[in-house]
DNA sequence: TCTATGACTCCGG
DNA sequence: CCCGGAGCCATAG
């Protein structure tokens, strides 16, 4: 765990530039790091990364706007709440307009 | 060093 | 789009 910059780290800085009223996938952020492939990995990040206040990662869900990471926060609705208060519709952890909502890191 | 795990994604039916 | 099965890959133990 410990190089310099560590692949997680490289999620986080990703994660940060998520604009506010916009959410992005776990796949879009390991492609943007040239690891296509790694997106599990990507998910394993933010589970770790719950600890930084600075990583919004309520805004990352999966490729098709599901909140697959809600168990992780506080309590079952903590992540769908997080979503609501910034403009989104949430509905059966379904993130709606979702074409709409995500966001390209590449961008 | 090897095995298990998972907040994923792709593919075929 | 839904479902089941397989692949991938960094981290933890």
């Amino acid at each position: 765990m410990a190089q310099q910059h560590d692949f997680f780290e490289r999620v986080y800085e990703v994660v940060r530039q998520v604009p506010y009223g916009k959410v992005t996938t776990y796949g879009a952020i390991a492609l943007y790091l040239g690891a296509a492939r790694s997106a599990r990995t990507v998910g394993y990040a933010m589970n770790a990364a719950h600890a930084l206040i600075d990583v919004p990662a309520h805004r990352v869900v999966n490729r098709k706007g599901v909140l697959t990471g809600k168990h992780h926060f506080g309590g079952i609705n903590t992540m769908q709440q997080l979503l609501e208060s910034e403009g989104h519709t949430v509905i059966d952890d379904q993130i709606q307009d979702f074409d709409t909502a995500l966001w390209n890191p590449n961008e």
